[in-house]
DNA sequence: CAACTCGCACGGTA
DNA sequence: ATACCGTGCGAGTT
């Protein structure tokens, strides 16, 4: 149930390890004035962590925790297991349609889950496959890092930085909407953006710093309520990264019955 | 170190 | 959801 977040020394990491390095100088700045300040306070509280050691990334109307859920070398198995596991979409099912044209979709995916569950994103509805042995035990240890239960997974898997994600929210009607979605990475590390949804396009009213993070091997990212009502995120194109990643969302769905 | 090139990231558009 | 294109900037070079 409880997340046991460390409030010690990663506290102030949401904001600066977290941070990929950001060629504008006004990130940097603002990431000096928050280094001077917090600089003493919380050591009492680092007896009662969980082993597990959180980051909070925190911004407005975003909540997000962040930690290394796997070892490298846990991690590395895992990854192979699932190369030879999962089994992805293709054809017609790895094809999208945006504004009136049909795209490969720039990654693979597939849909695991609970027996008899259907999922609609990005306008396509599809039933979800049988978990696998390694889908099921990644998602029972979320669960117990977490305490949060997940009937379904949405595997995405970029075979290089080209591979890549357009910006978008996960408000899918049928989600859970008081549980976290969680997100477990493999393989490659990558970008991931957060832009809050009203510091988009050239004169958005507010202005609003993205908030970037990286998303290392093993990890596990934790977007809670009700952080994908206002921010959008994306898996930018990334050229310098030559090897793939693997990266599971794990979700709750709510049961549909009717019919 | 100024000037230049190159490649990448980003924002807008359809 | 996407690709495409224009712009600007940082890195690297001489």
């Amino acid at each position: 149930m409880e997340k046991f977040v460390v409030r010690g020394p990663n506290k102030r990491s949401c904001t600066s390890d977290a941070l990929i390095r950001s060629p504008r100088k006004k990130i940097k700045l603002e990431e000096d004035e928050r280094m001077k300040e917090e600089e003493d306070e919380d050591e009492a509280l680092a007896e009662f962590s969980n082993p597990v050691p959180w980051q909070k990334i925190e911004a407005e109307g975003l909540d997000c925790d962040y930690a290394q859920l796997f070892s490298t070398e846990e991690a590395d198995k895992l990854f192979k297991q699932l190369e030879e596991e999962v089994v992805y979409s293709t054809g017609e099912e790895a094809k999208v349609q945006v504004f009136g044209k049909v795209y490969n979709i720039p990654r693979k995916q597939a849909t695991y889950g609970d027996a008899g569950l259907t999922y609609t994103y990005s306008g396509v509805r599809r039933s979800a496959c049988p978990w696998t042995p390694t889908l099921e035990s990644i998602r029972d240890a979320v669960t117990k890092t977490t305490g949060q239960t997940f009937n379904f997974v949405l595997v995405n898997r970029y075979k290089d930085g080209q591979d890549h994600m357009g910006e978008h929210r996960d408000d899918e009607k049928e989600l859970d909407p008081l549980c976290p979605i969680a997100s477990v990475s493999l393989g490659a590390a990558r970008d991931f953006i957060f832009r809050h949804r009203d510091a988009r396009g050239k004169q958005s009213r507010r202005q609003i710093e993205p908030v970037r993070l990286e998303l290392a091997h093993g990890s596990l990212l934790l977007m809670n309520p009700p952080t994908n009502t206002f921010w959008y995120h994306s898996l930018p194109v990334r050229k310098k990264v030559l090897l793939p990643r693997i990266n599971l969302t794990f979700r709750r769905i709510v049961l549909d019955r009717k019919k």
